[in-house]
DNA sequence: GTCTATAAATAGATAGAC
DNA sequence: GTCTATCTATTTATAGAC
């Protein structure tokens, strides 16, 4: 008894590690314990499979750092704020953001229009939040889009490295994490 | 005339957009104007591709970090020094980057073998250089590992946005970037 | 060195029995 | 809801003519 969902999960691990083109419905169909063609009663396509874990886990970013940008706060506890979140997605969903950050490309259609929508709403949110920091003098006058590349750089990789960081408690780890990204490591 | 060089330089662009297993022999004989049976005049598998590609990258680093590990130097002198390495081969090699970065899953036998063991070889070398600048002070006392994940993944990503930094010269951006990295943003 | 033709394997997806 | 069987298209790679 296959179901939607135990299909998406275990489609995002195979994903993860031999890419999106790269895993056949069959491989996946193994993996779950049925043939191919039962897949088929519960996602209309391969292509669905990639639809809903990468636009699933877009939305979820969008509407949080809407949430954060809109609060009565500093610069520097949104940021610190949005760091948290992106470790506990790490934390929760490894897999599927590795398939948000490595496999969006393979989207087609209204699929890969709405994906790159979020993203470019993501980073116009956090680009905001930068220049207001660069504005009260909580940030340094650096270039705003250098300081965005690196924080995302570092936040998009944490689902990679997240499971190797050995006895590093998820509390400290985002405290450390924000000291590494706002006050750096010199 | 076809020659290999031009397969190389073609396939790293096209591997990028659409991924080792996305991208089909016709479809890169195709960019290069030839049929897919004459590419094997060339190159003896669409593997060898892959392999020439990462490996010859990977060993561009290692040998760099290698020189740098060595000189009578301070830790962050030698970051500094890293960080400039990245930076150029970010904007020599974009597409060959993107590839050591995420294609690198599908190198098979012994050219997967000797590129983990190449990407260790580069992990210890700079893991040992923070350590040492934890040791004489000159880095504050986070954890290893954690500094190491973060400045990696920030000069990794390179290729994707170093091109577009706008205005920025290299010289300004190696500065820069350093500063971010180093003595961070807040 | 490039071509046409083709081999052999594998892909996503569907039809219809149970 | 899962199965077997199959369709159609595409894949990497090779053989042999020019």
């Amino acid at each position: 008894m296959t179901n939607k969902n135990e299909i998406l999960k275990v489609a995002a691990q195979l994903i993860r590690e031999k890419g999106y083109v790269g895993l056949s419905m069959r491989d996946l169909a193994k993996a779950i314990g049925v043939r191919a063609s039962s897949l088929y009663n519960h996602i209309p396509s391969k292509q669905a499979i990639l639809n809903e874990i990468i636009l699933h886990l877009a939305e979820e970013f969008t509407s949080q750092i809407k949430n954060v940008a809109t609060e009565q706060i500093s610069s520097l506890t949104k940021l610190e704020q949005i760091i948290e979140h992106h470790v506990d997605l790490s934390l929760h969903s490894p897999n599927q953001l590795a398939l948000l950050n490595n496999e969006w490309m393979h989207l087609e259609g209204q699929a890969l229009v709405n994906f790159k929508t979020k993203r470019n709403q993501y980073e116009e949110s956090l680009r905001q939040i930068i220049n207001a920091g660069k504005s009260t003098k909580e940030l340094k006058p650096l270039h705003t889009e250098l300081v965005l590349f690196s924080m995302l750089s570092t936040l998009r990789n944490l689902n990679l490295w997240i499971k190797k960081r050995g006895s590093i408690p998820s509390k400290q780890l985002k405290k450390e994490l924000s000291q590494v990204l706002l006050s750096g490591i010199a």
